[in-house]
DNA sequence: TCCCATATCTTGAACTGCTCCAGATTCCTC
DNA sequence: GAGGAATCTGGAGCAGTTCAAGATATGGGA
């Protein structure tokens, strides 16, 4: 699992211009913070957004992930009863392991193969894309505080 | 996938009352509910409850389906960007088949084993418990109206 | 280097799905 | 039956997200 590279961090702009989207402050901002902190939800990524430029509105954020999504850039996760979460390692299909406690995302290679990387016995007529895998477990964290089962259905 | 057998049904109350929950209207019908239509939200049980009892408060249908939920007979899934779903198969350790479009859940019998029916290469000090895979794709009635690709990020 | 069309951002309100509260009612156990 | 716990009702409240309309900034062409 390699980090972003400094170069794709420099070639932010370039990215931007290259998926249609013009290139703001709030946009480079958010597709950097992305990268640099994977599976952040959009409340997270406002903030830090806000700490670097001063001042981004909620709108903007959503707004820029949305853009983001739809571009190609980054892609959207959310897990049950947690807010939605994004991460810019996209096309690798790789899969997720999520705490059911503090909902800390990790990523976990593809452990079958390319997408979809499992195929349903029977699809029942679906015209399927993508299979999600979701591990879901207690992070380490959560265990070393003696959470020992999920908390409730919407903790 | 056998559907819920009469015998299953007549026992809702027996069940109930194993489970450790006292038997009401409410409570057998909803859990009937849930066998018959599975992958209903609570919106549309509230609806299908209240067309055979008359009227159910919103409140009793989600402390209801709580009740069930914790006590094991039902299981919640939550597919992204779409209400929580509901249903009474449990511990067989299937998977779903989700429309994107429409959100129309399928259930499709596991492709591997029981739980966690994967495991994760690295679980980066996670206990897992829970391998919970999603076809994601588009359902038959929606292919058929020429929906062609995921509408946008959140329907 | 300036201009214009329009993509993007701001502000403020609203929406959905769900939860919580307090009091009234119902049901199981003895 | 009686009593107390569990459940139901109705309404308010909340988080996360979206909608709407006007202001502002961006990028290609003159």
């Amino acid at each position: 699992m390699a980090g972003p590279s400094p170069e794709d961090r420099e070639d932010i702009p370039a990215q931007l211009r290259a998926a249609g989207l013009r290139v703001t402050a709030a946009r480079a901002t958010i597709l950097d913070l992305i990268r640099t902190h994977p599976h952040s939800d959009a409340e997270a990524l406002a903030r830090a957004a806000r700490g670097r430029l001063g001042s981004v509105s909620t709108q903007a954020v959503y707004d820029t992930l949305h853009a983001l999504v739809r571009a190609g850039l980054a892609r959207r996760i959310v897990p049950a009863d947690h807010p939605a979460r994004f991460e810019a390692r996209i096309g690798d299909n790789h899969h997720h392991l999520v705490c059911r406690n503090c909902g800390r995302v990790e990523d976990v290679d593809c452990v079958v193969g390319a997408a979809p990387c499992l195929t349903p016995d029977a699809t029942r007529g679906y015209a399927v894309d993508e299979a999600e895998v979701t591990f879901w477990g207690l992070c380490p964290e959560c265990l070393g505080q003696g959470v020992t089962d999920k908390p409730d259905i919407s903790g």
